[in-house]
DNA sequence: CCAAAACTACCGACTACTCAGTCAGTTGTC
DNA sequence: GACAACTGACTGAGTAGTCGGTAGTTTTGG
């Protein structure tokens, strides 16, 4: 369910409007949604608080609009790449993961922010964008245990491995070393995904 | 650098203030700490807010606290099992994942509601406890660090495994896994962690 | 073809409320 | 009676959101 938003729209209002998108992911992906105030976000904008909440009713639908976007980018940059990588799905993330440093100030910064501070913000079922948070977990597990599960069919992989246990393991530590990094930007995140594909691609290869 | 406390305090005063903490810990590990406020805390722990603000002289004074207390808590349930467990660290780790759903709503839970979301709101490195969260997850690697390593000197685990990345890559793989499930409780996270536990051991075991 | 009406895209001023923190006290205990 | 352990009333700085208005553009009807 995205966002709702206002019927009509021109040009000069959907360029408002995205550059006020724009301006928040880069806000909460650093400072998450309480940590940022409309003010703030209206101010970088260019548009006035009221301005803002013109083009968004409340802070709540912009933080929706915030999160279609991410959902939207995150997608396009995981699996983006091209159809059904099977087992090379451990290469495509470590080589995700060593492109990090040299992306510190970007949208992908904007990205691992965007799943680490807004998911500690939004823990607690009653949280605004819990509901939201949980199917996007739900669907990308599913979409990991499909490309696993047709890899283990086609030979590829061991049989005695869970497709959809090995997928939350894949997504834990893409997870774990995400918020690591984000903390701490000087740990070696190229070097740890490099040794991690390398096992994770041994270990799961049929003998 | 742990919190500053008033110089004198009796009994009193102290069971006040563990008080205090106890119920500030609750509240952070699931809303945060932006997302309760003193008042709140105060309340449930039946004291005013200038009462509570007497023991403790501001907000971050208490987020001190009770970071100390989380530190303190944490160390006692990752390493109070013993000294060294060599390569069954993995199973150690293991077991304590299989036990959280036992324990919802329990000191545990906190402890993991602390790693998630406190990390999630000091992600930025000009936050109160960003300085201290990085301290704490370097500790945590180095001690993983020195236990592999000691067991490789063993000969319990292969030469070609760095061990410093080998404990980025559990703690990363612990904390994501911490995270998915405080979302979505509903995941098999004994499931999960017994099979992580297994291929890890089987394929760092020396041959 | 053009003027009036309607509508989009704003803005400044304001409101109601929440929050951390202060101050000037009061109570209870060693 | 000194000091620790409080409290109620208050303050000032935010905060999301409302209201009434205006400039510019688009639509409509004569």
């Amino acid at each position: 369910m995205p966002a709702a938003q206002q019927p009509k729209t021109s040009a000069k209002g959907l360029e408002t409007r995205e550059r006020i998108v724009d301006v928040a992911v880069r806000f909460i992906a650093r400072n998450g949604a309480r940590g940022t105030s409309l003010a703030d976000i209206a101010a970088e904008a260019g548009v006035s608080q009221t301005g803002l909440l013109y083009h968004f009713r409340s802070k709540e639908a912009l933080l929706n609009a915030v999160l279609d976007r991410h959902l939207a980018f995150s997608e396009e940059w995981l699996w983006g790449d091209g159809p059904d990588p099977g087992i090379k799905i451990v290469d495509i993330v470590a080589r995700h993961m060593a492109s990090w440093p040299s992306q510190h100030d970007d949208k992908v910064y904007s990205l691992l922010g965007m799943n680490t501070v807004v998911l500690g913000e939004n823990v607690s079922p009653d949280t605004d964008l819990h509901p939201r948070l949980v199917e996007g977990y739900r669907t990308t597990i599913d979409r990991v245990t499909a490309t696993l599960r047709s890899a283990q069919q086609r030979g590829e992989i061991r049989d005695d491995i869970d497709p959809r246990l090995k997928a939350m393991e894949i997504i834990a530590y893409c997870y774990g070393l995400e918020a690591a990094w984000l903390v701490d930007p000087t740990i070696p995140v190229a070097d740890a995904a490099a040794q991690w594909a390398a096992q994770q691609t041994t270990q799961m290869a049929s003998s």
